[in-house]
DNA sequence: AACTATGTTCTGCATAACAGAACGCAAGAA
DNA sequence: TTCTTGCGTTCTGTTATGCAGAACATAGTT
């Protein structure tokens, strides 16, 4: 399954109009504009527009896409079954329900935005959110896919994998330069892996964008294992204020894993 | 096109394995468990194991389903592609970062949990919600669709739309009585929707759910339509109360529409 | 060790899904 | 007005695609 020699048509999946389906999901979900007409979509995922317009019949008659008419033409967009769906998978993963009031109480005590995440298929992936309060508020989107290396939920989560594994997660997703102050070598995250599995918060000190800070820390069940983190983001402050948010950001991590069962950081069995 | 005669087969869809591949989205979102296999899927949607096991393999890949090994078997779930696709959806209606604030503060106001809800094909569909604080949380999902006639956020979106279209949606979705005081008659509603299109705010006043009481209001954008409607949901209280509770949410939802460029309830040009 | 209940692969046929062309419609230009 | 352009939508023939059922594999159970 691991070792298929041909990797030659990594886009062709078995029911090629379910893929395109999925395409037209996506291509919606990556549009930024306020949604997108036939043509539009169909030059977007490569198929004629017939194809297009069949495929956004099917989706619109279950609620997946919702149409517009404007003037003669009709614009597409993601319809809000989606809304459930997306709820359900959270909902899905436990963590959600136990964590949402640690966070709240995370962002109450910083007034920071705060965030839950897991690891899936290798990416950093938020699943919760609680924004700051106020006007100021960073863009922090649910569900989407982010690299691990550059994100402190990401790090945090790798801290706690065997060196391997995350030798092999890095080498299937890269690690590309984000900002001047990204680590582009195994070698070197792997360095400080180590002293985030001792310390028990990550940073993000803008490995990923410019002026932008994160503080992280693993949460873990009742076999030790990190099964998510979470995290603060902040505007780019001195290091004192970082390890003192480091301290509460860990905090919170340790409440939420106790009510799952699992030890607080401080109590893991096996230091790596 | 919406006068489409013939209903004898609703599940007909273009493509058929795209309907196929949505039902077993629906299905694994319904699903109570955490999780189903491939065998218990294929029973769910009417489909051969072989069926669904192509379909479950091409949004694995894709990350639209995701896949856990247990013992001989697996589970299959819903997978985190969709949260992103949820909430790129409620983002897309541009309303809910502007209400979710002010939905904060009339939780904050109340403690008690409220929603942000659209008419969506004559359903009620929440697409943004604050949970109350503390341990008693009611359960309410994301993106659900439900019966405009027995919901608050559906009765104040109702009371804003012609008596025809009224007339049309009910005659569509019907009026199934869930409780003892559910209103079954689209002339008792119709009556109901007059006194919320004066008073500013709607009640379900446990037509839903014995005990559940909840008091919704209506949003206004530029253009004086009700794009979209606030509640609060609580237990049963005494009369005085429900009004005081009518006039805070009434007065939260104003300042959205004050937000979105729209008039107050209170500054509504035409009376019905 | 046989048995059962899973998930997975294989195979051949019917039909469903595709592209391209034709059509309808609305807005803007001449 | 009339022509033109750009949409969305419908039609149609051909192809290969997706389907069911059976065979295979694997792990837990008696």
């Amino acid at each position: 399954m691991s070792s298929t020699p041909d990797e030659s048509t990594p886009d062709k999946y078995p029911l090629r109009s379910v893929g395109r389906a999925l395409d037209v999901l996506e291509a919606l979900g990556a549009g930024d504009s306020k949604g997108m007409g036939v043509g539009e979509i169909a030059a977007a995922i490569g198929v004629s527009r017939s194809t297009a317009f069949t495929l956004l019949q099917t989706m619109v008659a279950r609620g997946f896409v919702a149409d517009t008419r404007v003037g003669n033409g009709r614009l597409y967009r993601l319809g809000l079954a989606l809304v459930h769906l997306g709820d359900r998978a959270v909902a899905e993963m436990g963590i959600t329900q136990i964590a949402t009031p640690i966070l709240q109480q995370l962002t109450d005590a910083t007034k920071l935005t705060s965030r839950l995440a897991v690891l899936d298929d290798g990416h950093a992936v938020a699943i919760g959110r609680v924004d700051a309060p106020g006007p100021f508020r960073m863009m922090s989107s649910l569900g989407r896919r982010e690299l691990p290396h550059c994100s402190s939920v990401g790090k945090a989560l790798l801290a706690r994998l065997p060196q391997d594994e995350v030798k092999a997660i890095l080498k299937r997703l890269g690690m590309p330069r984000r900002t001047e102050h990204t680590l582009t070598t195994p070698a070197a995250l792997i360095e400080e892996l180590k002293v985030i599995a001792e310390r028990g918060y990550s940073l993000d000190n803008e490995e990923d964008n410019i002026g932008v800070l994160c503080v992280g820390a693993a949460i873990y069940d009742r076999n030790s294992a990190a099964v998510a983190a979470i995290s603060v983001t902040t505007m780019k402050r001195a290091d004192e204020d970082v390890h003192r948010l480091g301290a509460i950001v860990r905090a919170h991590a340790d409440r939420i894993s106790l009510l799952l069962g699992g030890p607080a950081h401080a109590a893991l069995p096996s230091p790596r």
